[in-house]
DNA sequence: GCCGTCCTACTCGGATACTCTATGTCCGAGTCCGCCGGG
DNA sequence: CCCGGCGGACTCGGACATAGAGTATCCGAGTAGGACGGC
């Protein structure tokens, strides 16, 4: 089981993307985070096909956040770039084989799928405890403040 | 974020390997869950490799469930199929592009990894607390108690 | 009749092709800003 | 001096190559059981 490596590159972006009022360009978030640059694209229209991020087109466009970075769960982010589809899919092998169960017992998912089911949830319930606004906090604090800080004086700073 | 294919295939296993004493073949295990003989048989080895099933050869050969049942749990069938490497792997793009931040500050996992770590435990747990017996108990349940006793019925019976 | 040895058939184990998703990249459609001309 | 229209350059968006991991398979090494011969 391995996760998107985009995923890692959108949460930072939402973070980044939180501490600005002004559009940012894609080409300007990959630059701070020193990632390709039309790598990262790919993943923020996703971003922006959830409705996490608004695209603004135009001279002066890119990316901002369309809602509070409070109310923005990492859970939204992560499902947005990897999709919402359960890491373990039940492929029914019950059914099959010479002692085959017939479908019409098999209205309730089977027991593993039910255990594997109940953990991603879990998983689920962990990252949506956690909102952008969270991290921005916490890496605040890891940095006695100075890390955000340079970050928006960064992003204030000429469009090059 | 998808989970392989044979961890289904792993769980299945073990639930059948727990109803029988005497050891199995790959071969009938592949049978009874209507899969690829050879592509089980390489999970197989995974599983025996975390000393999970023990392999006997020759020829009444077959897996074993080296330890009760109910000592085994979900995630170590998960991790031997899967790997132990988490879901996340933070690749410090703090530390790159124009504000990188230096290494010696950077002993703790930043904020963005911990709440990944901290979701992966979760998902850990979930699964870490059922066990294979669990399992077959609870798929006892579900079918009245006919679905563990015919696949023991089908396993004493001839080995063709 | 009993025991030791050899043989055979069967098992698992690792090395080997193939496919599909994730990665990485590019160019085109759409849009907003700034300039220019007219009123 | 102010306003409307136009041009241009920049932005995002989706379509296009590439690589690595997962998928599927095969054949060889090793082993346990059974048959055979000798004692």
């Amino acid at each position: 089981m391995k996760l998107s490596n985009g995923v890692e590159w959108a949460l930072h972006s939402c973070v980044t993307l939180s501490q600005s009022r002004a559009p940012v360009r894609a080409t300007r978030l990959a630059e701070l985070h020193g990632i390709p640059q039309a790598y990262l694209a790919k993943h923020l229209q996703a971003l922006s096909r959830a409705e996490i991020v608004h695209a603004t087109a135009g001279q002066v466009g890119g990316y901002t956040l369309t809602r509070p970075a409070a109310s923005v769960t990492m859970l939204e982010v992560v499902q947005a770039i990897d999709g919402t589809e359960p890491a373990y899919r039940c492929t029914e092998i019950r059914q099959r084989g010479p002692l085959a169960v017939p479908a019409e017992q098999c209205e309730r998912p089977c027991a593993i799928a039910r255990a594997m089911a109940a953990a991603q949830e879990a998983w689920y319930r962990a990252l949506a405890a956690v909102s952008i606004a969270d991290l921005a906090a916490a890496i605040d604090t890891d940095s006695d403040g100075t890390a955000l800080a340079d970050v928006r004086r960064w992003l204030a700073g000429s469009r090059h």
